[in-house]
DNA sequence: CGCCATCTTGAGGTCTATCAATTTCAGTGG
DNA sequence: CCACTGAAATTGATAGACCTCAAGATGGCG
């Protein structure tokens, strides 16, 4: 038995779990495969139906657009499950590609419809964590649609301090600036200057993928950011 | 019982239902309640934990920001189930409001708990359709961070003709060119600019709100729009 | 030491926002 | 039937944010 499970401990953030929905989650994650930083888990186009367990190291979703730019859709941490945005369709409309060296376990979709028949609190669960992951998008939304690059620069880093469950002003963050923008909508060479920006304005500092938040209380009152849109999602049980 | 349940309707578009699964469903929509158009159906800041089933007219999910400018988030249609996105959060961060007059039933979200207890398939179903959702978030992003604003515009008009299911090039859409414009993330007064634009290509029309399409081949290749995202979502039973 | 990817900085151009003035149109009441 | 009214849509002009192209700096790594 695994000492730890990076998925069982994403799904305790949401709700406590007994030994019988522990077995069905940890079975997900029986074929763990190790992939080099850059490597290209699945790809646009394929088949669908496989999904991916993430367990350590850092990945993301990606649409490559026609005229050679790219959206960045998701970044994955440790825990996740990739590749539900595709389920349901016939192929694949996203790249998974992986940002750092990359430990994860591939399992068919189909296995998802078992566990959910065997446990319907793991059902619930599931849902609960896609409704979770609808927050952030509309987060996102707005963040894109609404606000500045400095904004939107300024969410994404309190975002991810969040996510990252980041309780210091420090935290690594092994993501080029061309992912970021992509992710944000801007461009790369934009990217840069926004953060220049922020660290003259000595709200962040940012030094060889660490970033280190110098004045929270006015990075999140820049990014008009609301830190309760991810703390008051906690466990009900 | 009743003759025909919209949400019914909409939840076989996904997977066929048998009879108790349809009962617990139109359990749903036993307490149906009238809206004039522009009513608040939930307020932003509200206590949390209430959903509604849109059974006729339009509604939207949107948020205000602090400079008074507003996103719009979901653009709701008759059958889906509005306010999932905030169970979770303790207080909800969006406002409900009818866009036309609508006929909706309030219901508590706990009572989905039950349901997923008592229906493993429509606990997956309810899945499948946040991973629809996700979907169709997931283009909204691409189109609103990489589009300009004609292919937005153009992207919206076929989204929405997916969306209603509507075979012909003519359909209604009662929506005010600013309620789409903060769909889009762009300003009121450039929806109308590209509007103009899209017209004067001579790719739609737009007259009292009603749509209709001159020219659907250009228009999905002005939007980029990739008609498989919806229509590839289909029954796998 | 040199190479390559990444990041930074500069300059000019494009898209979109904003402000403000009109026009259109449905609804209302005389 | 027509004038009045207010919301919605259109149009013009200006300003600002961001993109693109291009050149140069930085820094890890063989």
């Amino acid at each position: 038995m695994p000492k730890e499970s990076c998925i069982v401990d994403h799904f305790q953030q949401v709700e406590r779990l007994n030994e019988q929905e522990i077995e069905l989650l940890i079975a997900l994650e029986k074929d763990l495969q190790d992939f080099p930083a850059d490597a290209i888990l699945s790809n646009d186009g394929q088949e669908s139906g496989q999904l991916f367990t993430l367990q350590s190291g850092w990945a993301y979703a990606g649409r490559h657009l026609s005229d050679g730019r790219r959206q960045v859709l998701d970044i994955f941490l440790p825990g996740q499950i990739m590749g539900l945005r595709d389920i349901g369709f016939l192929r694949t409309r996203t790249d998974l590609i992986a940002l750092t060296e990359v430990r994860a376990c591939p399992f068919p979709a189909a296995y998802l419809d078992d566990v959910f028949e065997r446990s319907s609190r793991i059902a619930r669960i599931f849902f609960k964590m896609a409704v979770r992951d609808h927050a952030l998008l509309t987060e996102r939304i707005v963040n894109i649609a609404r606000q500045c690059a400095a904004q939107r620069v300024a969410h994404f880093l309190l975002e991810m301090k969040v996510r990252l469950r980041a309780p210091e002003a420090e935290f690594d963050l092994p993501l080029k600036q061309s992912i970021m923008a992509d992710a944000l909508g801007i461009s790369a060479v934009h990217m840069s200057r926004t953060l220049t920006q922020l660290r003259e304005e000595h709200l962040v500092q940012i030094d060889n993928h660490r970033v280190t938040i110098l004045n929270l209380p006015d990075l999140i009152g820049r990014a008009e950011f609301d830190p309760a849109y991810l703390e008051s999602f906690q466990k009900n049980d």
